[in-house]
DNA sequence: GTCTATAGGGTGATAGAC
DNA sequence: GTCTATCACCCTATAGAC
């Protein structure tokens, strides 16, 4: 149950929280209501619908996936090594503070609930913008000799493979099969912000 | 449209894709029989409910997953570096052919359909037989100093992270944004097949 | 702004004819 | 085995009282 905040702020987060964990079509608006403790047709009256609520929810959730990152990667220098130490760090604690943004963008990837391809949408715009900056740097530093020749894409898979695959089976590592609790698999992701740049540079020079 | 099967192979094929594709509660009986090209009171003739199906999918789905590496690496040689070629190898053919079924796993951990931790749940007993012969391989190879110590799931979360996580990714990849073409996709994921192995052992040597 | 009650539409499942 | 027609339920959205 959320509390201490306006009627209006407690069915987003409420909504967040659901429609993050469950999807959009599993997640039900009685529930939203009943999460935030209010009545169902406040839903209604705040947010129109459904489906509005779910955009809303969605902007945000995306905004904050590339939102930091974008701005600062701006005022960072223009080397792939820098970025790389800067990306997983701030990628890693966002993700410890919202374990399960990954699952929101997967839902939407399949739920079609969200153009991503429309050009000026913001989100896109960033993604673009992420992508670019960062494939710019990589083929610089491949001119140079820097790094090993290969498809740019290895590169950046790898690393945000190895950001947030983790935090996607985190379930089954923290099921009682996968036998380690959350502070056990915190402390591991908390590791992995030193671990992971080591591990891409060691990939780039095979 | 499924083609030229019994009634009831096509609507369980015809299942299979809406509910990976879609997850369990976006998935509407009504579209997979018409998917499948029968009527909507067959799907229940035959298999009784939208939960039935969806646990047969999800059982056939899930044995695919793991079946061929689990019964395979009883033959081969016990160590990582043999084990790993085999593993990456076998992942990647099985995610060529079957694209979306990471998706349909990742539905499964949020739905709440399927009880992972039943101990005799025959998938179960496979995802923990093959999470502890690795496990004892990787464990006897840093005992005996041939790779860098350090927490066994770091070494299994980057093998299954470099895997899987482009597949994931790859609706991304391939949208316009993407700028990449299936086959370009393809390709790149069949050259991984030689380039993972690589980057673990590196990785493993930091 | 917040509630109760209910309309309106969709979904899973089944009865019953063939 | 396969179909049409229909039931019973659940869900979103809104009307209308306070």
């Amino acid at each position: 149950m959320v509390r201490d905040l306006s009627a209006e702020e407690k069915i987003k987060a409420a909504a967040k929280k659901l429609f993050t964990q469950k999807g959009f079509a599993a997640t039900r608006t009685r529930d939203i209501a009943e999460e935030a403790g209010i009545n169902l047709a406040l839903l209604n009256y705040y947010f129109r619908s459904k489906s509005k609520l779910f955009e809303l929810v969605m902007y945000e959730n995306l905004s904050l996936f590339i939102g930091v990152i974008v701005e600062n990667l701006k005022n960072s220098p223009n080397s792939f090594d820098n970025q790389l130490d800067f990306i997983v760090d701030k990628y890693i604690d966002m993700l410890l503070e919202n374990p399960d943004l990954p699952f929101f963008v997967l839902n939407l990837l399949q739920s079609g609930h969200f153009e991503i391809e429309h050009k000026d949408n913001p989100v896109f715009k960033g993604i673009t913008e992420l992508r670019n900056s960062f494939l710019e740097t990589i083929l610089n530093d491949m001119e140079q000799g820097k790094v090993k020749k290969m498809h740019p894409l290895h590169i950046i898979a790898n690393m945000m493979g190895l950001i947030i695959f983790p935090f996607i089976a985190s379930k089954v590592l923290m099921s009682r099969s996968g036998n380690i609790s959350r502070k056990e698999f915190e402390d591991l992701m908390r590791e992995r912000k030193k671990l992971i740049p080591e591990w891409v540079r060691a990939m780039m020079q095979v």
